[in-house]
DNA sequence: CAACCCACCTGACTGC
DNA sequence: TGCAGTCAGGTGGGTT
């Protein structure tokens, strides 16, 4: 479900919701997602203000304050939603009733979480140990902020013999990119996404950052992505799934060169590129 | 180490 | 109408 800008739709939006209110209950419907739910340690934030929403990959992290200066850690997953909403409002629709794990009421706000396949986690960790935490340990560089351009990218793909989109889409290298951005950022640059990413010249390799970041900075503009189950935090949709070049658009003209964008398989997961003008 | 494949889960959709 | 099969935006862990 969620790249990083629907992680970042998530993010923006809970932030002015959530930051300086006082956790003041939690309920947890079941002890595991993903994995285990520490659920001592969630219940001990209870009591402490939310400091700060932030994020890291696709993990949202949500800082709390007092002794240890608490996080959780919440990862989305395929399906989760992170819903904010007044305290007061009518119960959700009946169907998340089953699917809905754990809410935090911050008394004016109240948190859902709600995740149909339980690929999503939630753990805590204090800030000092985040930099260790294992979900985070080994992260590779967050694609909007420097550090992430064309002279990374040559020198993370030299002698690569994998598919440019896995590696656009391996976390120890760039987080944030999953199947959508992948698909949209080769086609964005012109590059065939089965290349071997070793193959790619120091031109390409500028192009494809660039096509990285303009195309998660404007699908953050556009509130993220929504196909199936994606939504932001007032269970909103986004819109950029009009402005996707290639992705599901297979049979349909290229925007650029008015080919047929094809689609193939790549490890079970689609991959949506043109051969007109990817090269 | 790199590359690949699988599992984890449920729901929506397709075709017979 | 029902049932089996397929697919879905993530990612850690296991195998080759």
């Amino acid at each position: 479900m969620p790249e990083l800008p629907e992680v970042e739709t998530v993010r923006a939006g809970a932030e002015p919701l959530l930051v300086g209110r006082r956790l003041c209950h939690v309920e947890l419907r079941r002890d595991d997602l993903r994995w285990p739910i520490p659920v001592p340690a969630v219940h001990a934030l209870v009591g402490r203000r939310c400091t700060a929403v932030r994020r890291r990959s696709k993990y949202l992290l949500l800082e709390f304050d007092g002794t240890s200066a608490p996080v959780a850690i919440v990862h989305l997953g395929m399906t989760g939603r992170f819903l904010v909403e007044p305290t007061t409002r009518a119960a959700p629709r009946p169907e998340w009733r089953l699917h809905e794990h754990w809410r935090w009421d911050f008394a004016e706000k109240l948190v859902r979480f709600v995740d149909p396949r339980r690929f999503g986690a939630l753990d805590v960790a204090p800030a000092a140990a985040l930099a260790t935490h294992p979900l985070l340990a080994s992260l590779g560089r967050e694609p909007l902020e420097p550090g992430f351009d064309g002279a990374f990218l040559h020198t993370a793909t030299r002698r690569r013999r994998t598919a440019i989109k896995s590696l656009l889409m391996d976390a120890r290298v760039l987080v944030g990119v999953g199947n959508i951005y992948a698909s949209e950022a080769c086609w964005r640059a012109g590059v065939r996404p089965r290349r071997a990413a070793g193959s790619l010249s120091r031109r390409e390799c500028e192009a494809l950052a660039t096509a990285v970041r303009d195309v998660l900075t404007s699908a953050i503009a556009a509130g993220g992505t929504s196909f199936r189950d994606y939504r932001g935090v007032g269970d909103d949709a986004g819109y950029f799934a009009r402005e996707l070049a290639v992705y599901e658009r297979a049979g349909e003209p290229c925007r650029r060169c008015r080919a047929i964008v094809r689609r193939t398989i790549d490890g079970a997961r689609s991959t949506y590129w043109c051969a007109g003008c990817q090269r």
